[in-house]
DNA sequence: ATTCCACAGGAACACCCGGTCA
DNA sequence: TGACCGGGTGTTCCTGTGGAAT
């Protein structure tokens, strides 16, 4: 390690070309997208009108995280781009993705600000300064000015805290003679099937014209769409087992592509970085749990430290309690004032906040509750589970203790 | 079917920060 | 510059509720 240009020796024993492992990766050819034709059709036919300059149908789109929903819509409204550009149909996209940008307020800042040129029409779309409505004005006049049609994806529609309302502004836009010229489509995308019940009328029948799901990709698919990424692998690099035994673990959660391909890249990170010939099964298992624990990480470095002291808190009941036992959010508050006094030395939030933190824990999907009653004369409490080994949270609220240190 | 309780979570508010714009 | 604006953290006060025991 003391020779520098070791260093650089090490970064092409095994990737050729790694960009085809990253996970926002749009492939331009439709054939490297594995087992989504009638969807990729389906959203052809929701957007077709637009080609001519039409008003697009609005789309929702369901599926669990990994199913392509995201690669697909993205290609599509690629796809769409240079279709209406043949036909002399500029075509503006903007995509969103609603767990970043989670109010309204955001949505169509970050939306306003894709689409927008600001040495062409001279408007900004600053964070904050400016009220929500001046946003929607700018953006109104943007898509007037520089587009005839534009297409919004919604990615995470889900998270967003009140979609309704910001739903209903842009699918009524043209009604309600915000935009003069410029056709708007929305193509919303959701991991909750049942996302739906959450929209009002309005807004749901505007944006449910149509609608299909993405199912789970079976671990044959995986496979397949692991394959279609080998090129960012040298040739003879990957041992045989090594992509059945990625997209298997990736499988056997729900079939998460993403998970498959973030595992895939991971091994082969782990491989060059001991200077390995090849990637082998063992750096796959590696693989695995680096990913959970990078995404962890990644997750909670952006949250406030004592929610990380909660979820340390909820990893350390989980680990001590008999298998069958639940934690309670009861209990976790209990040995959080204890922590923090003794670990952290801060003083403890209130019982109340606590609450609204486990509550962003499972907005995070890092822990799952589960209401519960307990009797007559006992109350109700919340019954916590967290969704990765407990082992490899409290390693992961450490690390970031540590690094901030 | 009713009763019971501790806990769940909504509402309102205070405070701070970083920003715009006339 | 000072009036606005959005957003995050955190509090207090309060009403809603699950389900075993009655």
């Amino acid at each position: 390690m003391g020779d520098i240009s070791n260093y650089f020796e090490g970064v092409t024993t095994v990737f050729r070309n790694k960009d085809l492992l990253q996970i926002d990766h749009v492939p331009d050819n439709e054939r490297l997208i594995i087992g989504r034709e009638s969807q990729l059709n389906a959203l052809a036919t929701g957007l077709q009108p637009a080609v001519e300059g039409q008003k697009p149908n609005n789309v929702l789109i369901y599926g669990k995280t990994g199913t392509g929903k995201s690669l697909c819509s993205k290609f599509m409204a690629r796809q769409l781009v240079s279709a209406a550009s043949e036909n002399d149909v500029s075509v503006g996209v903007a995509y969103v993705d609603c767990f970043q940008d989670s109010t309204e307020s955001q949505v169509i800042r970050s939306l306003g600000s894709t689409i927008n040129d600001q040495e062409v029409t001279d408007e900004t779309f600053p964070a904050s300064g400016v009220s929500t409505s001046e946003c929607y004005k700018r953006a109104w006049r943007v898509m007037d000015e520089l587009y005839d049609v534009v297409v919004v994806v919604l990615d995470e529609l889900d998270k967003m805290d009140d979609p309704n309302s910001a739903l209903m502004n842009l699918s009524r836009a043209a009604e309600a003679e915000k935009i003069q010229s410029c056709k708007l489509g929305i193509i919303g995308i959701s991991n909750k099937p049942r996302f739906k019940d959450r929209l009002n009328e309005r807004a749901r029948s505007s944006l449910c014209q149509r609608d299909f799901v993405f199912p789970p990709y079976d671990a044959d698919q995986i496979e397949q769409i692991l394959e279609a990424r080998d090129g960012a692998f040298k040739d003879d690099v990957l041992e045989p087992g090594v992509i059945p035994r990625a997209a298997a673990l990736a499988a056997r959660e729900h079939g998460d592509a993403r998970k498959a391909i973030d595992i895939l890249r991971t091994a082969g990170e782990m491989a060059q970085e001991e200077q390995a010939e090849t990637v082998r099964e063992g750096h796959v298992d590696a693989a695995q749990v680096q990913t959970e624990r990078d995404h962890l990480i990644e997750v909670l470095a952006e949250q406030p430290p004592h929610s990380r002291y909660v979820l340390k808190s909820v990893a350390l009941l989980d680990q001590r309690m008999s298998d069958d036992r639940a934690v309670k959010s009861s209990d976790v508050n209990q040995l959080y004032r204890q922590i923090c006094t003794e670990q952290y030395s801060s003083d403890p939030l209130s019982w109340r906040r606590v609450r609204d933190l486990l509550h962003e824990l499972e907005f995070l999907e890092i822990i799952e509750r589960k209401r519960k009653g307990a009797g007559r004369g006992e109350g109700g409490y919340m019954e916590t589970h967290l969704l990765d080994a407990p082992e490899i949270v409290i390693d992961a609220c450490d690390a970031i203790e540590s690094d901030a240190h």
